[in-house]
DNA sequence: CTGTTAGCGCCTTCAC
DNA sequence: GTGAAGGCGCTAACAG
């Protein structure tokens, strides 16, 4: 099965000059003679000769390809910090190797040998909702191939990792709420495996505690981020004895169900419930009312961990450095919890 | 740059046996006496030895990876696509290799290289706006590099492709706006480059004719995509003299769009002006009114031009077959249409 | 300035 | 059953 594409034996042969000349008339090394350079390219366009990055990476053992693993690829989250990072990636001269994992730990084992077995430089990681184990993204590090987490990290390995301030993004949404009035705040929390869910609920803990208003357990819904659950949850939080006047909800998939359901309901928002999300995703801003949230600069956490990336590539590992890059996250306010805002 | 990755030597070491037997063993090869597997299995196990796809695929002149190029990753649509192409891929065993090209030719192009120099086995790819020249492509086919095309596909060139059936949907769609009595129904179009654009299109015309409603020039705008400028143009369209009493739009951000436009302007929906998108995205489900639009079988149009191609994979060049499969669309009537349904 | 040699990690003959 | 040798396309080191 012989390729159809150029190479340089046939340019060698065709000019009938040695292979390591072309190579190095190839590679810009000063020592060939400008003629023969001339002659060299232009016989390599008129053929559209193009470089076998296979060969090079074998003995460089580089690959110039980063591999991006991603929890799911349905919301416009991730596909956004893809763009950053691929930006950052290409003006370095690196290619990208993504896969995304429907939010399933096998698939992610699956996935990051793949990564090992397509030799990528690093990987960048935001890991599943269902991931407790890390030891596949631990080998990595053994091998000498940097690994740096953003927005889903993993909170043991000591390697770079760029997050938003959840908590401080929370706290403010919260204190956002109890500013507007309401006081029986529930929060429709993610799992309690990601650390970013952990930290958006301890800013919710601690907005209240602030304020002097008791923590409800009652008012308190860790769920796995399954959308079709949340009708069910707003429905008894509205209907408890001491029913919620406010939702902080994990992320904005979920606020904007939420906001469905308690339109369903006949609930006025935000005069009955007000809701507050997380994310700023596509359409939270012409959903009616439209969602309160807090927005993250998503192409920016790609390009930040594309770069963190990239520094660790000509180091040594005893250089790396678990370097944790936090980025703003902003709350904005909208029509969920104020009015005419 | 020595790699820390185990390597068939390092196991033919350890064990003092040769290379080839390693390498058949690992590979399994029946001529290997069963203990002596047995012995190098457990040791590759154990030094997490990990097959380098790097040198085999030098030797094979395959490299199990397929491109991915696509005009864009903001809308929902083509994340989309890649997690059915990638579940299709995976299933028989290739990966993946990504590239967006901010609906940029020079990026297409500059992705292409990329691909080619990484030596992909096969190309799916669906055109920026500003693609007319498709040498690039063209390239690939010569040098024995199957491409298939989805979506937004180049006509000129005999490969496979994927599309829907943009013509008849459209046609229905418009026939859906005649159907509850509009007959001023303007038509935001796609840039002319693009095929599905011009389909739908057609469509568009073609259901006027058949119900003899003459065609208004000033109802149909051509433009680039650009959200922005959505305003202006749902602006002219309903303060013309005889103006428009329905919009279909090229696309559901586009028909979003104009949906807020319209109800900043005060206008009724769908009474004063009922709007039909194109795409079924997120959010056009939740927008008010919810959006009347054609929804495509994402997934399935990833899955399926995934499929063609790796169809292609071992056969002949001149076996290729320019095969089109057209999948079906399907009209979704919401409110932006008929009032609640 | 240019040619020759060796080798990246693996697989595939060809021998024994 | 196993070992030794050659080569995929390219670059780096060593000669001239």
């Amino acid at each position: 099965m012989k390729s159809n594409q150029t190479t340089i034996v046939d340019i060698a042969n065709e000019l009938k000059i040695s292979k390591s000349t072309v190579s190095r008339a190839l590679t810009g090394h000063p020592s060939v003679k400008t003629e023969t350079r001339a002659r060299v390219l232009e016989l390599a366009e008129k053929l559209d000769y193009q470089r076998n990055m296979l060969s090079i990476s074998l003995i460089t053992n580089k690959t110039k390809t980063i591999g991006i693993v991603l929890p799911e690829f349905i919301t416009s989250f991730f596909p956004q910090v893809v763009v950053g990072a691929q930006e950052e990636a290409a003006r370095q001269g690196y290619s990208v190797l993504i896969s995304q994992c429907n939010e399933s730990y096998e698939t992610e084992v699956a996935n990051s040998k793949v990564m090992l077995a397509n030799r990528v430089d690093g990987v960048m990681v935001s890991l599943t909702k269902e991931t407790l184990n890390y030891d596949h993204w631990k080998a990595f590090i053994r091998k000498g191939i940097p690994v740096v987490f953003f927005n889903r990290v993993c909170e043991e390995m000591m390697v770079p990792k760029v997050v938003v301030n959840d908590y401080d993004a929370a706290f403010k949404a919260v204190e956002h709420l109890i500013s507007i009035g309401k006081r029986r705040i529930a929060h429709l929390a993610g799992p309690s495996s990601l650390v970013i869910t952990r930290k958006r609920t301890n800013g919710y803990l601690d907005a209240l505690k602030k304020h002097n208003i008791p923590v409800d357990e009652e008012l308190i819904i860790g769920y796995d981020l399954t959308l079709n659950k949340v009708k069910m949850y707003v429905k008894h939080l509205v209907e408890l004895d001491n029913p919620a006047d406010a939702l902080f909800a994990v992320n904005d998939p979920t606020a904007i169900e939420a906001i469905q359901v308690l339109k369903q309901l006949g609930k006025r928002i935000p005069e009955d419930v007000a809701v507050v999300g997380f994310s700023d995703n596509y359409g939270s801003n012409f959903i009616e009312p439209s969602l309160t949230t807090v927005a993250q600069p998503v192409r920016e956490i790609g390009r930040n961990a594309m770069e963190l990336l990239l520094g660790l590539m000509d180091k040594d590992i005893s250089e790396w450095k678990p370097l944790i890059r936090t980025l703003d996250a902003e709350l904005i306010v909208r029509n969920s919890t104020v009015k005419g805002s």
